[in-house]
RNA sequence: UGAAGCGUAGCUCAGUGGUAGAGCAUCCCCUUCACACGGGGAAGGUCGCAGGUUCGACACCUGUCGCUUCAACCA
């Protein structure tokens, strides 16, 4: 009976009328922090419940869908932590990587330039400040260019800032995080953490550096991922153009890309292509080059495809890259790394020309230019006479449709540059990342396939090497030989106590700072880490790895990893790479993948589409509560659509849940023994209900938790329990029997109420514990260390027949669709009526008779079995009302 | 081109091999002693379409259409 106690009554003067919202909130959260509710207790022997947050991108901007899936975790942590569990909850910022330093450039209008000298306590105002960013774009002001460091130190200034405004947010909606566990990716113990995940590849072998053609975006001038691209239709053209065989002949082929001719190193066919088939072994010339190019069949060409015959540049795109090693195949490059074409020479070993005077005089018109320029004069050269005197573009440009590869991130599409980069090893692991994946559990179960298209599907091994600024140093040195050469083959690496490092700044062990850049000494990698490097270490960078063995052991694997469907392929993808390849672990346990938030127009909100919704204005307008309800609705997975009606719904349950305890909390009564048959019966269905709901978290659907205890509260508690008891439970009592019976029904509307608000506790934080600290702080001093409620929690009661409950609620219902179908008050006395029912039925409303008056203001109740009506339908044959009070 | 999810009332969404569900919106009624930020009721659907399995299908199977997404193609 421990959980069953009897609680004291309120002084419902004493409360407000209604829920105030804004006051509630921040008083609580103060409450909250000052009680260090939601602390991890690393020195506790209970389960613990770790979760792998997301650290956001703190970008300045936030928007609904934020809200939305942290929302979501947080309603899990608070269901765990109300098991009982010592529930990890951190919150780390992604303030690391290319969008931080572009919106540190955009906000004081600054780029980095590793030229620039230092400038100790340089603290620039942000520019937005002083003028538009309209005016600034028509002024065209330039940028000032900073030191690496004064840059570095800007960015860490901005996102200090704006890390506040996420905090203040969560706090808002309520998010239980424990803010001691706070990080950042670009702190010392997330760069260390790095660092060493870095020397535990390379020193099991699965990094290694190549030069070698890379995927490159030319704006931001810097390697990239496979992963981090995505195709964008972009309307292009086929050109058809003629290419001259060594020794006589011809044969056209068709490009999308005729910039590119310069860099042709080959031509290609497929074997079972007739048309070509004579071509084998020979050598084609190029058009405007010159170049004599060998010709090869290979299977990867589509016959029916353009012409069935194209030529191979260095690079136009990944098959390029694949004939260009199969075939061992010259290398071209004629676009550098800011996607302008760099100058050449025909005639040369290198870019060798049957007319080199007439090939260079046409390469000198693209030189300098970018990729769109010059196709436009290559293809207007190709449309003139060339050496031969012919003209080699057949026929006019086709336009196409066609897909695009980009940096997601990035503005024109990406080019396959050869430069020197780190890369960890996976292509040879596909098969035992996939059996990793498979190991955790998917929510929902469908997104595994995400991960298994993407990894089955993956080309490149992962490019780690970024040429940025802000970002986690390769902590690697290389040797310089006595004539300055740089010894890449010869990297030197720190020791873990080391860590962290800066290559720029710090030396490598046996070597002092006046050798940087000299012969005979070294040279720091100026290159970081790709973001998703530090990243895919985020709950190591909870538990400590090997920094912390005991806490690790805790901890890792994470129970829960939340996060959004788009970025499976990066974040999920690598995090579990990373465990696999340092621990031979899987990551987490579970993985719950959240939903998009859409317009109402159903398209996904996304700054770039304008369509953002900005979420304090709804949570001041609804309340964090009825924010988070809407959150709490959505199933994991499942794209969303923002609605404040559901809002509206959530605020009104608030409110409900709120008058609902005031009600049964108010003082002029003492709770009893549950006594009465309708009492047993109403815990009864409680309790069902109780365990349904954490049947619904356990299998992971929070949202069917909140769906149907919300359902029982409105129509079982407050629309019958509570109208049921309402008489019996107010009001002086003469008799003790009557006393007994008000006192059972004070005790379990107190009960219920009691249930009701741990209930909805990891849904609704602020209405529960306001409601929950008038009066049960006896269990606990707040809802959310109350045990989540259970069947333990009616152990020693003798719960009722629930088919009783049900009865009463039918002829409550019944009583009351008929006064509205006479236009009467529902309030109005009936002195007489008459209900004909099935024999059952009528021998369940005989036991809960007194109330069903009672609440329907019945003064004489006849009743006539009827077998053939059906179980707990009511036929009315007679009813007489009181009088009008209000006449 | 392949795969996944979705398609149920005007809207947002639940749902189960056995008579179609909720809330919102609409309409009507009721100022009732926790709550008018409330209460009671009514109306509203061939469950995308077509076949099949079954005594019975909104649910299971096959096909098909539409929307969304992921991936492939990218000469």
């Amino acid at each position: 009976m421990a959980k069953f106690q009897k609680v004291q009554g309120l002084e419902l003067n004493s409360l407000p009328k209604n829920m105030e919202f804004p006051e509630v909130e921040t008083r609580l959260q103060e409450t909250w922090a000052r009680e260090k509710l939601y602390e991890f207790d690393e020195s506790s022997s209970k389960p613990t419940f770790a979760i792998d947050t997301p650290p956001p991108t703190v970008s300045g901007s936030l928007h609904v869908g934020h809200i939305f899936s942290y929302t979501q975790t947080d309603i899990m942590a608070r269901y765990q932590r109300m098991q009982g569990k010592n529930v990890f909850y951190p919150m780390g910022w992604d303030d690391n990587g290319l969008p931080t330093e572009r919106r540190v450039q955009n906000y004081f209008h600054i780029r980095c330039d590793a030229n620039q000298p230092y400038e100790p306590g340089l603290e620039l105002e942000p520019i937005l400040s002083t003028m538009s960013e309209k005016e600034l774009q028509e002024k065209r002001l330039p940028q000032k260019n900073l030191s690496r460091k004064n840059f570095i130190e800007h960015c860490h200034r901005l996102t200090v800032q704006d890390e506040e405004l996420f905090k203040k947010l969560w706090s808002r909606i309520g998010l239980s995080v424990d803010w001691k566990l706070e990080y950042a990716t670009i702190d010392d113990h997330s760069r260390k953490l790095s660092q060493m995940s870095f020397l535990d590849l390379f020193k099991k072998g699965h990094m290694y550096q190549v030069q070698a053609p890379t995927l490159w975006d030319c704006d931001f001038q810097t390697a990239v991922a496979q992963a981090e691209l995505e195709d964008r239709e972009l309307p292009g053209a086929f050109h058809d153009i003629e290419f001259e065989v060594e020794g006589g002949g011809n044969f056209t082929i068709a490009t999308t890309r005729p910039e590119l001719l310069p860099a042709c190193v080959g031509v290609t066919y497929h074997p079972a292509d007739p048309r070509y088939a004579s071509l084998k072994g020979k050598r084609a010339i190029t058009p405007l080059f010159g170049a004599p190019v060998p010709i090869f069949p290979s299977e990867l060409v589509q016959m029916d495809k353009g012409t069935g015959i194209l030529m191979v540049c260095t690079f136009g795109d990944q098959t390029d890259v694949q004939w260009w090693r199969e075939n061992k195949l010259e290398t071209r490059q004629i676009i550098g790394k800011a996607g302008l074409m760099i100058p050449v020479q025909f005639g040369t070993k290198e870019f060798p020309s049957t007319n080199p005077d007439f090939a260079n005089a046409c390469f000198a018109k693209i030189q300098g230019r970018n990729v769109k320029q010059s196709q436009k004069l290559v293809v207007e050269m190709l449309g003139q006479p060339g050496a031969n005197g012919k003209v080699a573009l057949k026929a006019p440009p086709k336009p196409i449709q066609h897909a695009v590869k980009f940096y997601e991130k990035g503005d024109r599409p990406v080019e396959f540059l050869i430069t020197r980069q780190w890369f960890a090893r996976l292509l040879d692991k596909k098969e035992k990342l996939l059996e990793y994946g498979s190991k955790i559990k998917w929510h929902p179960e469908f997104m595994e396939v995400r991960y298994k298209n993407w990894t089955e599907n993956l080309g490149i091994d992962w490019c780690v090497s970024r040429q940025r600024f802000f970002g986690v140093s390769i902590p690697v040195w290389y040797p310089l030989d006595d004539k300055g050469v740089i010894q890449y083959d010869k990297p030197m690496v720190p020791t873990v106590d080391q860590l962290p490092v800066d290559p720029m700044s710090d030396c490598p062990e046996g070597y002092t700072e006046a050798q940087r850049n000299k012969p005979g000494g070294f040279v720091g990698e100026s290159d970081v880490f790709d973001t998703w490097f530090t990243s895919s270490i985020t709950p190591q960078l909870g538990s400590h790895w090997e920094l912390n063995p005991a806490r690790h052991k805790k901890l890792f694997p994470m129970d829960m990893r939340p996060q959004a469907h788009e970025i499976i392929r990066t974040w999920a993808f690598y995090t579990i790479a990373k465990a696999m390849l340092h621990e031979e672990k899987i990551p987490w346990k579970h993985i719950v993948i959240s939903g998009w938030v859409l317009d109402p127009d159903r398209k996904k909100m996304s700054k770039s589409k304008g369509n953002v919704v900005t979420p304090t204005a709804h949570i001041d307008e609804f309340g964090a509560d009825a924010v988070r309800y809407w959150s709490g609705l959505a199933r994991y997975g499942s794209d969303t659509t923002f609605d404040t009606g559901i809002m509206k719904i959530g605020r009104r349950l608030a409110m409900k849940i709120f008058n609902a305890s005031k009600f049964s909390l108010q003082s002029s009564a003492d709770a009893g023994d549950v006594t009465e048959p309708l009492d047993l019966a109403f815990l009864a269905k409680l309790r069902a209900q109780c365990e349904d709901a954490a049947k619904a978290f356990e299998a992971w659907e929070p949202a069917s938790a909140l769906m149907e205890t919300e359902k029982f509260f409105w129509s079982n508690f407050t629309d019958s329990y509570v109208e049921l008891v309402k008489s019996r439970s107010l009001g002086e009592k003469a008799t003790d029997a009557e006393k007994r019976a008000k006192a059972s029904a004070v005790h379990a509307l107190r009960f219920g109420v009691r249930t009701f608000l741990k209930l909805f506790a990891p849904f609704l934080p602020y209405t529960t514990d306001e409601a929950w600290r008038w009066a049960f702080t006896d269990e606990s001093a707040s809802v959310h260390h109350a045990r989540y409620p259970s069947a333990a929690d009616f152990a020693g009661i003798e719960c009722g027949n629930p088919e009783i409950f049900d009865t009463a609620m039918a002829a409550q219902a019944a009583v009351n669709q008929q006064k509205t179908h006479s236009k009467v008050s529902i309030a109005r006395a009936i002195t007489h009526i008459k209900l004909k029912a099935h024999p059952e039925t009528i021998k369940n409303l005989t036991i809960v008779k007194g109330d069903v008056c009672g609440a329907t203001k019945i003064e004489k109740l006849e009743m006539v079995e009827d077998a053939t009506q059906e179980k707990n339908a009511f036929a009315i044959e007679h009813i007489e009302y009181g009088p009008d009070l209000k006449a």
